[in-house]
DNA sequence: CCCGGGCGAGAACGGTGGTTCTCAGCGGCG
DNA sequence: CGCCGCTGAGAACCACCGTTCTCGCCCGGG
């Protein structure tokens, strides 16, 4: 409507948003090998041909997809504990943000930790992706544990904590691990980090 | 050769076995959608009629191979804790086990875990054998808590701990995440247990 | 020795899914 | 105005899989 004919802002890169879009939700929902390329390009609008233009192939569309939600998980993530001042807070804020994640409509658990099940042992583009990002994820708070002058042993230490949390809550179904996780790190903070 | 023609202890248990043994492997090294009945068949040397006689569907064998997993899954946690006779030694040989399982060979993570994030989302009675069995798992933690005299709050702090161990040991594919675990668990045990 | 029933091996069936192909329509360019 | 190349819609192709069926074999009982 904004512009009569041409000018969508380049159909493909539209396209490769619905695509993206569409396989998120959709292997988030019900796992990647329970969700048919007809269905992305169902929810998508965008036709097979075009999809795997865009993507090359089924593997190569998972991929591309976990690659964009990281950066918009850890930017989620990070955005949160900025809020925060204290060094200190910054470092429990990331439970408090895991237990609004929990509590969202839909929470299906961490979607690297399930498709790294659902396909770690078949893929390896796959085990690369959940790999790299546990790894980013695991930099980032040590940035943060680092920020608060914290021994940076306590970094891994409170990444189990909330790889705890993700996986618990996913499979009971409750956001209360993440409460659990927050009161796990704040014992650890008090007792000064490990090894001062 | 034990004995002649007959009494092999019940052909039909024997196949079970053999059937639970193959399932529970092949599941594991593969993902449950990755492998076919056929290749259950082969490997148990059990033929289909009969797989499906005595289990009825590839969800029943799934479900069944995750009852039998997890009395012996959790029976070896239990030995190894048992072989300690301090209460708080015993807590933190919970992770020295995992250490241990983390460093077996094909080791892929935790089943459940694995499972759930492959079926989770199709399967409610996958989700119920998952949940079964992290509620089973922390009631056993709680039982040693309990023991060692401490809060029960430790024990679901102990479990994330160890549930964030299994997922990054298998997602970065190295053992250590279980001594960081440990480390976790000393300080908390140090610090005296959650709200005292 | 003959008969019947259970069992194993493998074919068969129905459905699904990733990937590619066909073909008709359409917009742009000469 | 006519042609060309691209695109979308959907069929087609091929492989796989869960489940069931067929059939020939073998075993025990009369």
């Amino acid at each position: 409507m904004v512009l009569p004919s041409n000018a969508p802002t380049s159909e493909e890169a539209d396209a490769r948003v619905r695509a993206l879009d569409a396989a998120e939700g959709l292997f988030y929902e019900r796992g990647v090998r329970a969700v048919g390329m007809d269905d992305v390009r169902d929810r998508a609008g965008v036709p097979l041909k075009r999809l795997y233009g865009l993507f090359g192939s089924k593997e190569d569309l998972v991929v591309a997809m976990l690659r964009r939600r990281d950066v918009r998980w850890r930017g989620r993530v990070t955005a949160h504990v900025r809020t925060h001042a204290d060094p200190d807070e910054r470092l429990l804020a990331v439970f408090d943000w895991l237990l609004e994640w929990f509590g969202e409509a839909g929470y299906r658990g961490c979607a690297w930790i399930n498709i790294f099940g659902e396909l770690g042992a078949t893929s390896d583009a796959v085990v690369d992706e959940a790999r790299a990002h546990k790894a980013a994820f695991a930099r980032d708070i040590g940035v943060l544990v680092a920020e608060a002058g914290r021994p940076a042993a306590l970094a891994d230490q409170l990444v189990l904590l909330a790889e705890g949390a993700m996986v618990t809550s996913a499979i009971t179904g409750t956001p209360a691990p993440a409460t659990t996780a927050r009161q796990a790190a704040a014992a650890l903070l008090a007792a000064g980090g490990p090894a001062p």
